[in-house]
DNA sequence: TATGAATGAGCGTTCATTCAT
DNA sequence: GATGAATGAACGCTCATTCAT
């Protein structure tokens, strides 16, 4: 039987040095060399370059949109929920960099198909069903749901890049305020 | 006499190759292709291939800046200021797919130096100075100003990206409606 | 396990090659062809061009010192030391045409360092020892080294080339003579 | 009428950058700068790269020869003829070590052709007949040209790079020294 | 199953040469 | 005559991928 260990040590080291390197300054010779594994290993894991890489995408979106959610079934008031949903992307980002800069560059790059991007997407229903209810209930504006999630996931990505740059200290305090600049935002 | 023609001519196969391809899906040889120039004549008007895009990037940075700041020191009140400013980026990136795919995919590549990303936030020093008085004035909240270059910057960027795959339809509507979003968001 | 196969292979093609056209008349992809071995792999054996060329030098220096000093140590009066020496020298010139070239297009060309010039002079050292007895013993002129090395190995290389252009044939009887022009230039 | 500057000119630009950086470190755009010409206009004066080369070959050659000759014709006794040639030569070298450079280079190189020594040699045909009576006359040994010529001309190209490296410093009292050796080697 | 030596297409770049001005 | 912008063939080198072991 197939191991998985091998399989996961090439996609972390594919983590680590593309959000380091980049796509293209990451050569698989140096993917398997830091994974300690034979060049020729990768490819019985792995189709090819591109499809090692949209795999760890599939994987860290999942562990990203599982991060995200973490919480928001437990019934509580709707506020809450987009709280909790927001600083839990926040802290996902915070605590995981290189998952972060690896995502943000596959997003913006050529690499994206249409349907990855959807698949990722469908992972986020909950919110988006839920989300559906607030605005018919009236709770927040009537936006289109892109709109809320552009203010939510991406403002949050990009708080947590600069946090990470060292341009912003995200204190406790400093992430409440923003959550509540969300809130103020999105509120009916 | 050394016309620019050429110089403009590889800038522009470079951006919409670039756009549509990525950084390296794109080889020096079919941007002179498309700009119908030699192979090594791109290298009397660039170092080499990383010089030529920063350069395009910091055109096109350039074009973008002032798009974003037309009309912004026609005295008028602070709320119409961010709404000119915020309507300006949002309908700059809609205008100018290629441009924005290019600037996003610059932005998040290592080809981005600190110093560079430091010179694009000056040209936009105008805005941050007017923030500032808002924010001492009480006119809005008091957030780092960097929450207010995602929230505006960032959140104008990403509509458009929707907007021209072709997921969410920006009419002047929903423009508004989004503007008044951003709004809420900051006002104190 | 490596083999030292290609390597040799391309140490051999690079030799043939490089001695007829010059090291600029001889691309890396020539060397690949004549190796018979893909363009690529060259790379796995030699850093760069560069690099290549240089261990040739070397391996070809050393096997020259071998061939001059062949016989050397075995006990005899100096004067047949210094004939041994001298007709070592110009025969090995003699029976490798190709590496005698190579040698002499590098020596007077810019890759050559004054490291690696030291180097292969440092294999020569039981010579200039010898030599520095035989001249505190009176037996050869009080001079500088250099002036040693010139009246021997550049004058057995350059009767060397003259022979292989066939301007003059080296009989052992030539040879001989040749010797004893040497050995009155030196002798005391 | 075509001016002699230019064509001196670049010459000169060419022996002074490719006694330094060698024939392939050396491009036209260089020699043209370095001359303070057009790079076109290189090719009203020399039909191509390896045209001017040869053409510089000639012409240095030629000077080296003169200067070799000087005062070859002013009868003295035959050991002061080749005293005055050795030192001519010797002296030449040390003082334009550029002309010697270049001059090895293209020597040792596959630009040569053997119409092109055979023309270099030509120069030299006073200094043979003279020999060729020397030899009958039995002042100097039966040996070929060749030989003589190496022991001469070689000798003191070497001696002079060595100097010129500063590996030996050739005062007056060692030139002297020098060339009672030359003629040990070659009197009778 | 795992390896890594070997491959060669394709890259970025250089530079001798041309030719419109 | 003189120029230098333009050219594109040819270079050194990289790296995703294969396959014999």
């Amino acid at each position: 039987m197939m191991s998985n260990d091998k399989r996961q040590d090439i996609l972390q080291a594919t983590l680590e040095l593309i959000s380091e390197h980049g796509f293209h300054g990451t050569p698989m010779s140096l993917i398997a060399d830091q994974a300690d594994v034979g060049a020729g290993t990768i490819y019985r894991y792995f189709e090819n370059k591109e499809n090692l890489i949209s795999e760890l995408f599939r994987e860290l979106k999942r562990d990203l949109s599982r991060a995200m959610l973490a919480g928001f079934d437990d019934g509580v008031v709707f506020v809450e929920k987009v709280r909790a949903l927001w600083l839990n992307t926040l802290n996902y980002c915070i605590q995981h960099p290189q998952e972060m800069l690896f995502l943000e560059q596959y997003h913006s790059s050529p690499y994206l198909t249409p349907e990855t991007e959807e698949e990722s997407m469908q992972m986020l229903a909950p919110i988006f069903a839920e989300l559906q209810t607030a605005i018919q209930t009236g709770m927040v504006k009537d936006l289109p749901l892109e709109i809320y999630f552009v203010l939510t996931y991406n403002f949050a990505v990009s708080l947590a890049k600069y946090h990470i740059a060292g341009k912003i200290a995200l204190s406790e305090e400093i992430k409440a305020q923003a959550f509540s600049v969300v809130w103020d935002a999105i509120k009916a």
